[in-house]
DNA sequence: AATTTAATTCCGCTATGCGAAACTAATTGT
DNA sequence: ACAATTAGTTTCGCATAGCGGAATTAAATT
């Protein structure tokens, strides 16, 4: 209904989607946000909005600060990404893997799947060096230019990568053209390595391997590996720890989840 | 409607709410669901939990396995709850503390708030002697049973708690005569000490002692500090984290959230 | 082949949710 | 003091989105 789309959908529940459209738009925005502030964010009307609101406020969902007038996030929002980690296999079986090189090497090591045209983070592990506070589970970095979404984009058939190029490219607008051309070396040094590299280029200063997990039904998870310049060098990324990451994700890949 | 209660509560949103109960089953009952064990938890009928999980597999909340059949939550289920850390100044305040301590005494120390009628945790920093996997940031405790909950329950006035009690009682069923003995004497102790403990009744091996922090419009959360026997005696809880809490409580709640 | 179990689809009905517009209330400007 | 502006809520008639009993399909089990 929103454009042209579907025609009709009966199966799908339209004010379940809203609601939490609404909810995402906190994720978009933060800090407190008004009823006025969230319509123009989801662009839904005002009177929904505040149905919304008021419905989500009820269930915990959202707290009401009085004082702003305005609506934050409530605790109970955890709740469900703990229940996603604490059933979610794989963290387990790679768990080992990640500390042990985490401490060997006192690298960063994260554990990601994709969520749209993201990466989301499942698990995460820091070498003692560093407590970068900038990623944590739940963070999520852009595909295109982490090493850990290229190693996602790297896991795909070329068929279903041309699905996600334009929309990639939509993300990044005017930088797509520099950003694909960067991509593209960074898969075809894949294609020879085995696992994906970003240098210094999501963030100046910090240097990442990354390498996918294909586990079964296609579900694909990946795993990175880095550190700032000053705690490992891109050599030490490339000689040893990149070849390191594949050997792992041999074997987790044989544990056959 | 669903009983007899709201004659009409024209700004509560049903289907909204109806869905989110579907996603919490997968907190109550982990493991992948079908549509009718969903069903059956959440007591709503099946065509309604068939257009909800359609919905909501739709949007990426749940995925669906196609070999059991049954849906799982999905990766953006972790999203919202890293949106609620990542803004919540309480943390940042209550993190230098904590890590502090964990070190120091090798401790393991949450920092956590009330979620219905149990405490949720929204940080936590562990020792390094023992990773208890069992909590984490997310996971939930009993209020009336664990040194946190209590500190909760103490940080709120008679007439508040008294509306508590009931709910409480009906959680615990035939044991609540049981723990309502032990949580008024862990109570009566508060009033004395300045803390709350429960030394092996939650988690046999574990002792814990607990403080509330009062922030602005009425937000509580509190710290827990403990771990089992052998790693710190409860002595030392006593005599040395206790009292430190109360330190740590007094030096926030003058930080002016 | 018959039975059981689970998920989906159908489809008529109406309560539910919608949203334009009206209304409040608070703030700012002149 | 009085518009004007901005944000939030409430109203209310209407359309339909969503409901759910019942039928249907599909697999698994006996």
């Amino acid at each position: 209904m929103t454009e042209s789309e579907q025609v009709k959908d009966r199966k799908f529940v339209e004010s379940l989607s809203r609601g939490l459209s609404i909810l995402s738009a906190f994720d978009q925005t933060p800090g407190p946000l008004g009823n006025q502030e969230i319509a123009a964010i989801t662009k839904l009307p005002k009177p929904t909005v505040s149905r919304m609101t008021y419905t989500l406020t009820k269930l915990g969902y959202l707290n009401y600060s009085e004082r702003s007038e305005k609506y934050e996030l409530g605790a109970i929002n955890l709740t469900l990404g703990h229940a996603y980690t604490a059933n979610l296999r794989i963290r387990q079986i790679a768990k080992p893997h990640m500390l042990e090189m985490a401490k060997e090497f006192n690298v960063n090591i994260g554990l990601a799947t994709n969520v749209g045209y993201e990466m989301i983070f499942v698990d995460y592990c820091r070498g003692d060096l560093l407590k970068s506070v900038l990623v944590d589970i739940g963070s999520k970095l852009p595909m295109a230019k982490s090493a850990i979404g290229r190693s996602y984009l790297a896991s795909l058939s070329k068929e279903q990568r041309d699905v996600l190029m334009p929309e990639l490219a939509k993300i990044h607008g005017k930088d797509w053209p520099e950003v694909e051309k960067n991509l593209a070396e960074a898969l075809d040094l894949y294609d020879e390595f085995g696992f994906t590299r970003s240098f210094g280029y999501w963030d100046r200063n910090i240097n990442t391997v990354a390498v996918p997990l294909k586990l079964s039904e296609n579900r694909i998870f990946c795993i990175s590996c880095g550190g700032p310049d000053y705690v490992i060098s891109t050599d030490t990324l490339l000689k040893v720890i990149g070849p390191r990451l594949i050997h792992v994700s041999r074997d987790i890949s044989n544990s056959g989840l």
